[in-house]
DNA sequence: ATTAACATCTTACAGTTGTAATATATAAAT
DNA sequence: ATTTATATATTACAACTGTAAGATGTTAAT
């Protein structure tokens, strides 16, 4: 039971890239994230090294380029972040949330209705 | 629309008891939190001095003592954080979050059922 | 009046994060 | 061979956080 590193905002930002693009060069990493974010290719470098000495990603040379593949599964920190969200702010359970999020008419019928579909087509 | 400071995790459990004794004594606070954080008295004092910076609180005097209230409010704080989150990892919405849930098997039959209790109740 | 308690105020210090700039090494171009 | 381009390595720096310690001022006790 290896603990997750803990990832920054920003640095979530690249490992989303490298989730979905490994195994994934310097450059390519820069020329997406430069789509949606104004960063320097300094800066995102930045959290390429960050990330890899946190143990979240790891990276071989191709002659004097790096590629980078993620080692922290994408579902396994999804769901830590999500168990610490919980925890902090509904009890720790997702049912908490909902009641709340209906409570404070955050959903629209849609939504409510959208969610027991979902949870209907699981109960077989 | 006042944006709301932002409140770190060590903060929050202070916001926490205020929430629910203000108006406080500082000394009421230390109690409070004594009984479930470690945290030496100095540091609570630090917590409060920076949301009071930060203008998540105030104080007024009583003689020599701190009183504390809140200026944030605990819902439009929550539901900042929960819209943040939401955001940062299932594409914005609720149900993205609850459907991933069911994927993964984080929800019991249980679980599930009161859920569907839950929504039924609020259609009308 | 002095002193002891104690509340608040000031200062500290290292780790994380956001945000790079500068330096160095190496491959490509001429 | 030299110059140029470019990838990586090193360094920077302020704000925020966690975690207090020490200084100062004021009330309470003697």
């Amino acid at each position: 039971m290896n603990k997750l590193p803990q990832i920054s905002e920003a640095e979530y930002e690249v490992m989303k890239i490298i989730w979905d693009h490994a195994p994934i060069s310097t450059n390519e990493i820069v020329a997406l994230l430069s789509k949606t974010k104004t960063w320097s290719p300094k800066t995102m470098q930045t959290m390429m090294i960050r990330l890899e000495k946190k143990g979240a990603v790891c990276h071989e040379k191709q002659g004097r380029l790096y590629i980078y593949s993620p080692i922290v599964h994408k579902e396994d920190y999804v769901d830590m972040e999500s168990r610490s969200f919980l925890n902090r702010f509904y009890n720790g359970t997702l049912k908490s949330m909902v009641s709340s999020f209906i409570e404070n008419d955050k959903l629209s019928d849609e939504d409510i209705h959208e969610l027991k579909e979902l949870l209907s087509r699981k109960t077989r």
